[in-house]
DNA sequence: CCATTTTGATTAAACGTTTCATTTTTTAGG
DNA sequence: CCTAAAAAATGAAACGTTTAATCAAAATGG
């Protein structure tokens, strides 16, 4: 009456065959749903899996046919608050898929991306989840043939998913022009990420347009602030700030406040990422929205896609962004 | 001259041997550093296995050996801030010791919980680093004789890796009193939870003492206050909040705000986990800081040391916590 | 009712390792 | 030198699947 009819062991296919009176060839036939099994017998295999509690082997299966319904999600920076939503989708659409998920963090090292990537190759994993920590293409001669989905960066031979950032850099720019400002800084992520640059090449080109770029600097990925930036970001320069990720732009929040300048008082912000900690704080940080639970989901629907159909045409998926109000945007102060 | 020598596929053991005159045991062997091998063709095999670039399919040897060399990280919820710098330590001590992590977020959910468990545990991991949603053991039945270790909850049958949170409710409630407050309230995370119920009755225990109790209220692990809560904290009831989670602890600050009253100076609050964005709130919040990073590290150690010897005792680790002061605590406002 | 096709089930090989049992070679001892 | 022991190398089985190649039985058609 128990689940577990043998001696303790996991029940292999072995088992259920011989359990079922039926050879294994038969009963990998009925479980899989495939080959020709008559109704009666597939019937009663399966009945009898489900009783013994058969599970079968990945391992074995992986060996047998090469896939592991595997993949592995290589991120950049799992402590950089805009990773686990997206890491958290791509785990729950891979499931939907009966995957399971390799979840790596290469810490911003070129040489941990590397053998993040080899160990997962070497697992056997059906296809990788890429957001490289910068254009670089160290991938392809790695990968091989493997399908691979590359977030947010530039890749020849990947297919892709992105956002569209130049609107994002618009929107942004627009929106503090639009609130009177005409002296506007412009603070980006590092240069050697071209999505990186877009955003606030985009910015620059609206602000240059109207003439009102203070000044355009850059900064790691990260809450604090070069001292370059941070001095620049407090010496009065700029009316509003036009930051290219919510990390940076809450850090520039911090230094702003600790030197008794006030949001949006004294400084309009606006972010780009949209990170949960920017609608907590106080005011909420007004951003640009990106949708990264889709892009978790659609990233993983494109590569299962890609596994089944290898030779399909390379596939780039673009995203649009939104802008979201909260509270760190303001007409400049009167002079 | 190129890493590839044969066809395109990725060469085998068989070809190694091969390709070094020698048969596959004895390639084996060599490769594996075991059983009886000459110095001269042992180092003849590893020159020839990395001349052809030989990586060994895991799968195989997964199925062979029983062991995959890949541990399952099972989370309560990703988007929880306390849990990325977690699961960045665990993948990477599991990596220094060339295991893989799989990761999973069960979103709060039991039944999500047990599927990913069993579909882990199908997938043949060699063990299991669980932070259960609660104490309700479902697991044990499900993990049958496999190695896991538990994060932060009880658990007669598994390794343990727990806080000291008495020590760390206790600290909080004190701290609050030598402030000078009189009136604390008490916001726990949910019930269902020794380690958070812990948390809370340690706190109360001392407020108590002190005749210093407002009251006591229960949260989600969410930033959004229940509306009691919510009610609780703003109506000027208490003049100190102490939080069992940061989390709800921002929420608690940002609630405030909205209604127009000022931390520290009107409320001040203690919050539990030092989660990322509390060193950037302003004015930080002080809490109890967890040393997450040691816990994710000494969790993959303690696993893989069970996955090596089953049979020796159960092992309990409890980690020490630290009050660190930032801003969010002031003497209580002149009545 | 026999020849043919279709359906249902089986046998056995293969995937890439590890490892036991065995054989071959070398070394040591007398 | 011969024998015994130790060291080095090998053949082959096994792990749990899938699947191609067969085979047997049942259904079909003339």
């Amino acid at each position: 009456m128990t689940k577990d009819e043998s001696g303790g062991k996991r029940p292999t296919l072995k088992d259920v065959a011989l359990a079922a009176g039926v050879s294994v060839a038969t009963a990998s036939y009925a479980l899989n749903d495939v080959g020709s099994v008559g109704g009666d017998t597939r019937r009663h295999v399966l009945e009898v899996a489900a009783r013994l509690g058969y599970r079968p082997n990945l391992s074995a299966k992986a060996m047998r046919t090469g896939k592991t319904s595997a993949i592995g999600l290589i991120l950049p920076d799992l402590t950089n608050p805009f990773f686990p939503a997206l890491a958290q989708n791509v785990v729950h659409a891979a499931r939907e898929s009966a995957y399971s998920v390799f979840v790596t963090d290469t810490q911003g090292s070129h040489e941990a991306e590397r053998a993040a990537a080899q160990a997962l190759i070497q697992r056997g994993v059906d296809g990788l989840i890429w957001f490289p920590i910068n254009d670089e293409d160290t991938l392809a001669d790695l990968t091989g043939g493997l399908p691979v989905l590359v977030l947010d960066r530039d890749n020849p031979r990947h297919d892709l998913i992105q956002i569209d950032v130049d609107s994002g850099g618009r929107m942004a720019a627009e929106r503090l022009i639009r609130a009177g400002h005409r002296r506007i800084g412009v603070i980006s992520g590092p240069t050697d990420v071209r999505s990186s640059r877009q955003r606030s090449e985009s910015s620059v080109e609206v602000l240059r347009r109207h003439d009102a770029l203070a000044w355009h600097l850059h900064n790691a990925y990260s809450f604090d602030l070069e001292p370059a930036v941070a001095a620049a970001v407090a010496d009065g320069s700029a009316t509003a700030l036009c930051v290219g990720a919510d990390l940076i732009a809450l850090g520039a929040i911090n230094t702003l406040r600790q030197r008794g300048l006030r949001v949006p008082e004294d400084v309009s912000i606006i972010g780009f990422d949209n990170i949960p900690y920017g609608a907590l704080a106080f005011p909420g940080l007004s951003t640009i929205n990106i949708p990264v639970e889709e892009m978790g989901i659609e990233a993983v629907n494109t590569l299962l896609r890609r596994i089944a159909k290898p030779a399909e045409s390379r596939r780039r998926l673009v995203f649009d962004v939104t802008y979201v109000e909260r509270g760190t945007v303001a007409p400049p102060p009167a002079p």
